[in-house]
DNA sequence: TCATTGACCAAGG
DNA sequence: TCCTTGGCCAATG
């Protein structure tokens, strides 16, 4: 099982309508500490084709990274992510504490 | 093979 | 409250 495997196996456990952080990504992977690794695997995941649902993994601060090299797929990712019911603060950001997935909570 | 980079996070100024 | 700095690991050129 590679690093990035087990990034990918995660993220397709979370739960339609909730969203997960990088660092809780990288701690539930035992990447503790390299939340890097995790924004840097979904980087590199095939975002048209792979059945991974990258758009529900989204920064500490609870908004969706955008990135230049992303050409606009950050708006794709937020379209998604208010399709699934997910509600967008004025500023852009996520209510985690109503959205935030909690592994084995349920 | 070495150096740079990249969707982050937490702490300090 | 916002911006800067350091640390982490893997992939790319």
């Amino acid at each position: 099982m590679n690093t990035y495997q087990v990034i990918y196996d995660i993220v397709r456990q979370i739960p339609y309508g909730q969203v997960a952080t990088y660092g809780q990504i990288a701690d539930l992977a035992q990447l503790y500490g390299k939340a890097r690794l995790v924004g840097y695997a979904l980087y590199r995941v095939d975002m048209q084709n792979s059945d991974i649902p990258w758009h529900r993994v989204i920064n500490a601060k609870g908004e969706v990274s955008e990135s230049p090299l992303r050409y606009g797929t950050d708006y794709l990712q937020r379209s998604l992510l208010e399709a699934e019911g997910i509600e967008f603060s004025p500023e852009g950001k996520v209510d985690l504490r109503k959205y935030l997935w909690r592994p084995g909570g349920e």
